[in-house]
DNA sequence: CGACGGGACGC
DNA sequence: CGACGGGACGC
């Protein structure tokens, strides 16, 4: 993984890969042939299936002699599937010996023999809107090429769609086709072969903990970091509620919280700090509660909440963190949270006396939350006036028993609260709603229902995109 | 005022 | 049967 050149070519300016191996994904084909077959022969063969890149008839590093084997790498995914199609055991040149046309295997990997062949060209992963049947699915994919199977992935108990599934093609080409041109809602990929799930879903996943922040995923980098919704979703797991299981440390927790009083710091720091390294830094005062990463605040540097239990400790925190270089050459700035002015407000925490570091309103403890796959009885509809952490809202709205999921709208500071009993949503709105979470203000109500997906009759039209 | 995400297959 | 180079930022 350290070997990966093309990260820093994320953006926008014109065309020459050298080495973007596997951009577009399996555009890059392996080529078995005879040892006397030139770069010629395989331009003259292949460049009638598009663009070419790249091509590369391997020799041996000392003799210089060809080992019979080649690379040539496409443009786009669909024209290296339609000359791998096609070339596969044809002859070219005025050689003897058929050619044996692979899709190549991504550098770091080595061979491919061993897989399940065609399985892993021919299958997509896609998003699938709940409402949509695989006939559906069918019909939409079938524009491409010719579908083999959809496969709409489902609950096991309910039957309710999942949200996902897969398109199977007759061959390669036709996904790839599809890959390239169908919507982009369905942000379709090619699909893992069963197995192997989350080979390359980690950058989802937590964010930073031991490593450096990674900067562009590959394709489709839609902005995965600039939102609270999605980068504290990682860290879901180091915080107070752990999981489901881990209910009395979460009770306990929340048990301590009322007696507190505000200390909670916006800090600006450098994007190569990580959270654990933010941790240990502020830790370093005692009585930190709370370190978050929350969202991107510049180019080079993120936003976090810092919370001490007591506002001494975090009167003091900034008083020693603020302008500190970490790492060198890297300022740190720390405010008070909510205040701009560089200079500390003491009174600002007398106004606040009863208001405890989490929420200026008491909250019950710590309830059970629902199974994701439960059944919505209420769904709520949140705005906040600034971005918090997720890790802080599922607290928040775990204090009332029944959570199955909260998450804001990407880029957005409001978004939605689903409970199993509408008893505990009702109780959510009446005590946080108008409430401030670390300063942040936020209104909770129920959420309308969502405007029919794709069913097509006109009616209200409050967005153009559906 | 402020409105619709992500997702990996019954192992 | 078979699996990984050369080139090079830019005024």
């Amino acid at each position: 993984m350290s070997d990966y050149r093309s990260q820093s070519r994320g953006g926008g300016r014109g065309g020459q890969d050298y080495s973007n191996d596997d951009d577009p994904p399996m555009s890059r084909l392996f080529i078995i042939c005879n040892k006397a077959h030139t770069e010629d022969d395989f331009r003259e063969a292949f460049s009638a299936y598009g663009d070419i890149e790249d091509i590369w008839v391997v020799k041996d590093k000392h003799t210089q002699e060809n080992k019979g084997i080649a690379y040539v790498k496409f443009s786009k995914t669909s024209d290296a599937a339609k000359a791998q199609e096609e070339m596969n055991g044809k002859t070219i040149g005025k050689m003897d010996r058929t050619l044996k046309v692979l899709v190549a295997a991504n550098r770091n990997q080595g061979s491919n023999k061993s897989e399940n062949e065609q399985e892993k060209y021919v299958r997509l992963f896609i998003v699938i809107p709940k409402t949509a049947t695989e006939d559906d699915i069918r019909d939409e994919f079938a524009q491409w090429g010719e579908v083999e199977s959809v496969t709409i992935v489902r609950e096991k108990n309910n039957g309710n769609p999942k949200g996902f599934g897969y398109v199977r093609f007759t061959k390669f080409y036709y996904a790839a086709v599809a890959f390239e041109n169908c919507s982009p809602k369905y942000k379709a990929v090619f699909a893992e072969p069963k197995g192997s799930t989350r080979s390359q879903r980690d950058q989802y996943g937590r964010p930073a903990e031991d490593n450096p922040v990674y900067s562009n995923p590959g394709r489709g980098g839609s902005s995965y970091n600039n939102n609270g919704a999605s980068s504290g979703a990682g860290s879901f797991n180091n915080d107070w509620n752990t999981s489901t299981n881990n209910d009395m440390s979460a009770f306990l927790r929340m048990q301590n919280v009322p007696v507190a009083q505000p200390s909670c710091l916006e800090v600006t720091v450098s994007n190569c700090v990580n959270q654990d390294q933010l941790w240990r830094l502020f830790d370093i005062i005692p009585g930190l509660d709370y370190c978050q990463i929350m969202r991107e605040h510049g180019p080079r540097t993120n936003e976090a909440m810092v919370v001490y239990d007591n506002p001494e400790a975090a009167i003091y925190a900034k008083d020693k963190l603020h302008g500190l270089e970490y790492p060198m050459g890297e300022r740190i700035i720390v405010k008070v949270n909510g205040m701009s002015s560089a200079r500390m407000d003491t009174s600002f925490i007398d106004k606040r006396t009863k208001k405890d570091a989490i929420c200026n309103v008491p909250l019950p403890p710590a309830q059970p939350l629902a199974s994701p796959d439960a059944q919505v009885a209420q769904r709520l509809f949140i705005v906040l006036s600034a971005n918090l952490p997720h890790s802080i809202l599922k607290n928040i709205f775990s204090c009332w028993k029944g959570l199955i999921d909260v998450y804001l709208l990407p880029n957005k500071n409001c978004g939605y609260v689903k409970y199993a009993e509408c008893e505990s949503a009702q109780r959510a709105i009446h005590v946080l709603n108008g409430a401030e979470i670390c300063g942040t203000k936020i209104k909770v109500m129920e959420a309308e229902e969502r405007s029919g997906s794709d069913d097509g009759d006109g009616g209200r039209k409050r967005l153009r995109r559906n």
